[in-house]
DNA sequence: TGACAATGACTGACCAGTCAGTCATATTTA
DNA sequence: TAAATATGACTGACTGGTCAGTCATTGTCA
C-alpha cells in the first residue's frame, strides 16, 4: 500500500466565502499598481483565512492558498515573509474591525440591561455561526502555539472587551440594576456563554443545535433578576 | 535563506509528564508478553498525548512520539493502524476515566448548591491547569477537523454531563433553591465559566492569571442568590 | 525602455508508513 | 529438565509523496 494521503480530505473544496472578486475578471482597469498590489494582498489574506479556518495552521498548504486567491505561490512571498508571518498578519487584519467596535459604544443613557441585551443579540447574529466565530475558534485552536497571536488577541480584544464589560457592570451595580457585587471582578462570567456558543457551533451544532439567542436571554435573566418580555 | 524549519520549535523538549516509567530500566521482570505489550501501548498513548497537546495533530511527528515512548516507530504501527487512529483511540482512552465520573454522583441529599459547589471546586482543582484541561483544549482545537472525535466527545461526555447538570438544576428549581426557570433548559450556562477558565488557562494565563475557583463562586452566587460564606 | 511585479518549475528537508531481519520468549521434543 | 524449534513483538533503515520557500524567466506598467 502506498503512503496514504497525509490528511483526511486531501483538498476538500472548502466553501468559498467570497465569489472570487468580480473585478478579477478583467484586472486591467484597476487603478494604480499600488492599488492592485493591495487588492492582491487582501485576496491572499482572505483565501488564507478560509484555508486556515478549514484545515488549521499546520495542515494548510500555501499552494492551496495561492490558487484560491487566484495568484501564484511566489506572489504570496512578495507580500509576506513566510507562512507564519502570513498567519499572524491575517489574524491582526481579521481583528481590526472588531477592535474598532470595542472602543465604541458606551451605554448611551439607556439601562445597562438594554446595553447587554443589545450586545448579546449582536453577538448571536454576527458572531456565532459567522466568519467572525470561525476566527475566534481559529484563535482558540492555534493561540497556544502562537504566543504572539495570543498576546495580540489578549491585548487588543480580550483586555479591552473585558474592561468595557467591567465598566458596564460597575455601572449596573452602582445603579442597583445588578445585585451581585462580585460580577464586576469577573466580567468573564458574562461573556462565557458567548464563548461556549461559538465553540458549540463549531463542534456540536450538527448533533444538537443551540439557540444561542435564547440562551443569552436566560443568562441575562440570571444577572438582572427575573424575566421580562423584550 | 535556506528553507526554514517547518514549525516554530523544531523539537522543543515538551515537558515529560511521566518520568519514563521506572521499569523501563530493566524490562525483563515484566510479566507476560501480553502485559508488556499493554505497557507499551500505554506508553505510546501517553507520549502521543503529550505531543499532540504540545504541537497539535498535524504538527506532531510520530518519530517524536516513538522516541518519547522509548519505542521504535514501527512499534506504533503494531498497535495503531495509522496516525489518525492513534489520535482517536488516544482521545477515547483519555476520556474513559472522566466518563466514569459523570454517571456517578447524583446529589446525596445535601443542597443543590453544595453539589454544584463541589462540582466547581473539583473542576478548579482537577481540570483547569492540569492534564485534563489540556485534553479538553485539544478536543476544542482539533474536534472540528475530526468529526468522529467530536461525536464521541459529545455522546460520551457532553450530553451526559449536561443531562446530569440539567437534572440537578431541575431539582434546585423544584426545591426553590434556584429561581430562574429557564436555567434547566440551558445547563451550558452553568458550565460556561468552567470552559472559559480552561481556555483562559491555555491562552492568557501568563498575561493575567485567573482565579477560577473564585470566579466559580461568584457565578454560583449569581445562580443561587446572594453570597454566603463557604 | 527600464523597473518592478508576477509566475511556476524546482529544490531539498521532512515525515507517514513499510518491511526484511533480529532476538527474547514460549512451546515442543528428547 | 534441557536442548531444539517456533513465534511474533520489536526494530530502524528505507521509500515515496509532500510542501515551504527560492529564483530564473516572463509579463506589465509608468
Amino acid at each position: 500500500m502506498p503512503a496514504k494521503r497525509r490528511r483526511a480530505e486531501k483538498a476538500a473544496p472548502v466553501k468559498p466565502s467570497t465569489p472570487a472578486l468580480p473585478e478579477a475578471t478583467f484586472p486591467k482597469p484597476a487603478s494604480s499598481r499600488a492599488a492592485r498590489a493591495a487588492e492582491r494582498r487582501a485576496a491572499i489574506i482572505e483565501a488564507a483565512l478560509d484555508e486556515f479556518i478549514a484545515r488549521g495552521y499546520a495542515a494548510t498548504r500555501l499552494d492551496d492558498v495561492a490558487s484560491r486567491a487566484g495568484v501564484a505561490k511566489g506572489t504570496i512571498y512578495l507580500h509576506f515573509a513566510d507562512k507564519e508571518t502570513l498567519f499572524q498578519e491575517l489574524v491582526r487584519t481579521a481583528l481590526v474591525p472588531l477592535i474598532g467596535r470595542l472602543a465604541a459604544p458606551p451605554p448611551p443613557g439607556g439601562s445597562v440591561r438594554a446595553a447587554l441585551e443589545n450586545f448579546a443579540q449582536t453577538f448571536a447574529r454576527e458572531v456565532v455561526s459567522t466568519r467572525r466565530g470561525d476566527i475566534l475558534r481559529l484563535i482558540v485552536a492555534e493561540g497556544a502555539r502562537f504566543p504572539s497571536v495570543a498576546d495580540f488577541y489578549y491585548r487588543e480584544v480580550v483586555s479591552r472587551g473585558l474592561a468595557g464589560m467591567r465598566a458596564l457592570l460597575e455601572l449596573g451595580i452602582k445603579s442597583g440594576e445588578i445585585r451581585n457585587q462580585g460580577l464586576a471582578q469577573f466580567p468573564q462570567i458574562v461573556v462565557a456563554p458567548v464563548i461556549v456558543a461559538v465553540i458549540w457551533q463549531g463542534l456540536f451544532a450538527r448533533h444538537a443545535p443551540l439557540d444561542a439567542s435564547e440562551m443569552f436571554r436566560v443568562h441575562l435573566d440570571l444577572i438582572f433578576g427575573e424575566r421580562r418580555t423584550t
